[in-house]
DNA sequence: ACTATACTAGCACTTACTTCA
DNA sequence: TATGAAGTAAGTGCTAGTATA
């Protein structure tokens, strides 16, 4: 099942790559989707560039929500009480945890945290084990240092602190702060860590929030081009149908002449059979017969001994 | 120079929650 | 008041690109 969805979206993406990665449906309709950087953000990226990387101590001190499974390795998150308990891993003399940052090729073993002497845990929750899942953990164990930094008063916290003993709630941004969220997406769809510590500090929010609001923001321009893409296909669609709907008509009147021609009435100096005027014309250069939309290439053409021989079979008749 | 491994950003998909008709 | 749809913040896993040993 997870398989099969993943080598969906790897087709997927052998597809979008097959074309163009930045230029979403190559349609030739509405902007891009994927929103390539322009050379002014290129420029903002070469004057700030990327901040490395900064492990910070690792101080497991997030509240988190719900109840949370057994505790086990590879990695434990730590839930304690808002501000109430100050739990700092990175003092303690765990296997796993170094002084100052995490070494993630040890994983500290259950025990060890619960002997621990320095450590009050509220809860333990396992998340999985991949690189991705401690990145995370560090991302939310620095957004919630930066924002317990940021704001020790309870009238400011959002939704973490909030959650505590009951289900996720969840935070509705504010009016200013989206707008000005808006405002930063205009002018670059995605931020540098720079940029994003800035604005998470401008808007009172941790990083992490303002990262998966641009995500997300991406993802709803992406789906309603989208949108729009199928609706010009949709037309495009319906235009040729309808457009092939008309050819046939008239290939199928232009046979119907041709498996029974009508007699020819031969004038002096040219000769023309009694279809509807608008449909054949003789040229009279080439003296043949074709239709008014394109006379040379498109239709059934006869010429003047072809219409002889019409008019010769007609007489026989 | 080449390779294996680790790390990261971004994406797709999904879930859970809120708002509104 | 109950309810379903729509909107959206957040969780999760995957991949491509990059750095490093």
């Amino acid at each position: 099942m997870e398989e099969t969805k993943n080598k969906q979206r790897g087709l997927e993406r052998l597809k979008t790559s097959a074309n163009d990665d930045t230029t979403g449906l190559a349609l030739g309709v509405g902007l891009s989707i994927a929103m390539p950087a322009t050379a002014a953000a290129q420029e903002e990226d070469q004057k700030n560039p990327p901040l490395p990387l900064e492990l910070l101590p690792f101080r497991p001190i997030a509240s988190r929500v719900g109840t949370p499974p057994a505790p086990s390795p590879p990695f434990l998150w730590f839930m304690t009480n808002n501000c109430r308990e100050e739990v700092t891993v990175a003092e303690t003399n765990l296997s796993g945890v170094v002084r100052g940052g995490i070494d993630m090729n040890q994983v500290p073993s259950t025990n060890e945290y619960e002997e621990s002497s320095v450590l009050q845990v509220d809860a333990l929750r396992v998340v999985d084990n991949g690189p991705m899942a401690v990145k995370r953990e560090r991302e939310r164990a620095f957004d919630l240092e930066a924002e317990r930094d940021r704001t020790c008063d309870v009238s400011s916290r959002t939704s973490d602190e909030e959650e505590i003993g009951s289900t996720r709630k969840k935070l509705r941004l504010s009016k200013e702060q989206s707008a000005l969220l808006e405002e930063s997406f205009r002018e670059h769809s995605t931020l540098n860590p720079k940029q994003k510590n800035a604005l998470a500090k401008q808007l009172n929010l941790r990083p992490r929030q303002v990262e998966v609001w641009f995500q997300n923001r991406r993802a709803r321009t992406k789906l309603k081009q989208t949108e729009v893409d199928c609706e010009v296909l949709k037309r495009c669609c319906e235009n040729l149908t309808e457009e092939n709907r008309r050819l046939q008509k008239e290939l199928q009147e232009l046979r119907a002449l041709k498996a029974a021609p009508q007699p020819c009435v031969i004038g002096q100096d040219n000769y023309y059979m009694p279809l509807p005027a608008t449909t054949l014309t003789m040229c009279p250069s080439c003296e043949r017969v074709a239709t008014m939309e394109n006379s040379h290439s498109r239709s059934l053409q006869f010429s003047k001994s072809q219409i002889s021989r019409f008019a010769q079979q007609s007489a026989a008749c």
